[in-house]
DNA sequence: GTGAAAGCGCTAACAA
DNA sequence: TTGTTAGCGCTTTCAC
């Protein structure tokens, strides 16, 4: 056993072990042996060479080489979210099926940091990228398709025509919530809502009014509270609406979190789902099933949310050319069980 | 308006702008204007054509250059797997405070697949490594260890004493959870595990039959079924232990995708929890809480599992070394709630 | 059939 | 105080 070497091997050093030029080394590698019209013989001694000192190309120096990275760049919120967790694998799968690398970034759900990290991306040479923006502000991701940077944005998208956006149904997801908490008998119903002035949360809120409206149900948009998709909102909105409002009989979580905030609210306040308190929510989740009362709840799919994401930023990138369509919605289901208590 | 151009500003463009050289415009851009005393004035015109043009430096470039690339691996089994996310999260925070970049994979639990990915990364020339193996084999982990590649596994580590390793004392949780049990009165205890072989599971397994011996309970290891960490086979063990054993009054699922096929099976049965059937699972949830049956739980804190992981990490590529110690376990914590009846 | 040489964008030793 | 040059590891003209 001779003693382990820590420098990569180069590929200068497969072309002397073979006795070859680099020139040739590169040709009898990277299957071009054929079109160069390398003898059988070289192209083997090669190939062993290559096998025997255990080359690894440099995929540093094929990308500078080449201008071409084989890098995504995914930006998410919280990549502990395991919404955006699952959004996260399917481009990871699909890069990796197509033998891409991704590179990671966290923007805590901090729009500064979201300009930062793209931007440190960009400097890497990604060739595309999937992020789900923490909201508003969306000129530096503008600019980047102006660039002609392959981009997709996912989940929370602008009010711009010319983003390649992929979102759940929001707007028919919250109407068809409030529909059946309307048909159920409930009229005061606290809307506990996430992260104001994003495009998932303006939809759901449109969805809600929709319904209402169909209905002739005055809306009572002091009923209204929370300002993020996290426990912690859900928690303080629902258990402000629940003590300022007693007369509210049902909640609409705006997420599984704001549900699970309104779970503990709702305990606190001696209030129990579904006989005192009626709930449903956005998002649907593993566990709801078994819940005390079992959540009736508005089911994203978010695995094909984050696959056509995926095949939107490969085809572009392969095709170089964008989509025709910009703006696609996935459908949202409705998983009826017993958080709903009928009123009438 | 001048019509925008696709292609990065390279130093060249930058140094021909400001009228100076390529070095000299390095220089000025890369702080290091005093320690070439580079004159107050060419430093400022170089940095602000750099600003003008917008230019930002391929870091593809610098890296193949400096033989730095910035560049963290992390391969998880499953990235939408919140416990892996949560690591995931934790290494890409770390990272972004130390101006690292994360290239994120999934090996799907399969072993091939990781090593696949491993050599991918490296021929990247990743600075550092994380990886939460599949199991099993470790000889393309130890080969990068050798190769002095700072390298740390997490969750599922091996019998290796040279491979740094993080992960929660499995065998004390899984002690106290069947502990717990055997004082409630519970002697005939269902045990749901996960991947057989690996270090969590014969740990937790161990810890199981520990407990027993404390308590002079003999232990049937007949008891035991199940072959993954996911709902389907928490489903089916659970479903092929309450009927081929129906004397069982406890199960001990080793995870909360296990403990949810547990509760599925338990239903289908017709077995209610805790009244016909108690219940613990290792690994805490956020909505364990609010379940019909709260459920009593073993936490392990995932967040100090990925968080130490970086540390650990980063000091590694830091100082060159690897750390004195080598494995390290965080502790585990027992949520009781009120899944288990007390039979005594 | 194969090799020499240029160059991807950058930094650093060496000159001046 | 600044410029020239070499070179990181690779691919690809162009030459023979």
């Amino acid at each position: 056993m001779s003693k382990s070497t820590s420098k990569p091997i180069t590929l200068k050093e497969v072309a002397e072990a073979a006795g070859v030029s680099v020139s040739t080394a590169s040709r009898a590698l990277s299957g071009k042996a054929e079109a160069y019209r390398i003898s059988r013989a070289t192209e083997q001694s090669v190939q062993a060479a290559a096998k025997r000192l255990q080359f690894s190309p440099s995929l540093l120096a094929k990308s500078l080489r080449s201008q071409r990275t084989k890098l995504l760049g995914v930006v998410l919120p919280n990549v502990a979210n395991p919404f955006f967790a699952a959004i996260a694998r399917e481009i990871t799968l699909a890069a990796e099926e197509n033998e891409f690398s991704v590179l990671l970034a966290d923007s805590q759900e901090n729009s500064e940091t979201e300009v930062h990290l793209v931007e440190q991306l960009q400097a890497r040479q990604i060739e595309g990228l999937v992020v789900c923006p923490v909201g508003i502000a969306h000129q530096h991701l503008s600019k980047l398709a102006k660039q002609n940077l392959p981009l997709v944005l996912v989940d929370r998208g602008f009010d711009h025509k010319d983003l390649v956006t992929v979102t759940s149904n929001h707007r028919d997801g919250a109407r068809e919530a409030t529909t059946l908490l309307l048909e159920s008998g409930h009229q005061k119903i606290g809307v506990l809502q996430g992260l104001p002035d994003t495009l998932p949360n303006t939809e759901r809120l449109v969805g809600v009014r929709d319904a209402f409206a169909e209905h002739d149900v005055p809306f009572d948009p002091t009923l209204i509270a929370g300002n993020h998709f996290d426990e912690a909102s859900g928690y303080q909105a629902a258990y402000k609406l629940l003590s300022d409002h007693p007369e509210i009989t049902a909640l609409f979580a705006f997420s599984n979190q704001n549900a699970l905030g309104a779970l503990r609210a709702a305990a606190e306040l001696g209030r129990t789902v579904p006989e005192d308190l009626s709930l449903i929510a956005f998002d649907d989740h593993p566990f709801a099933a078994y819940l005390a009362a079992p959540m009736t709840s508005v089911c994203q799919d978010v695995t094909q949310l984050g696959r056509l994401a995926a095949r939107l930023l490969i085809e572009q990138i392969k095709t170089g050319q964008p989509p025709q369509q910009k703006q696609h919605q996935i459908p949202v289901q409705l998983i009826n069980r017993s958080s709903i208590k009928n009123i009438e």
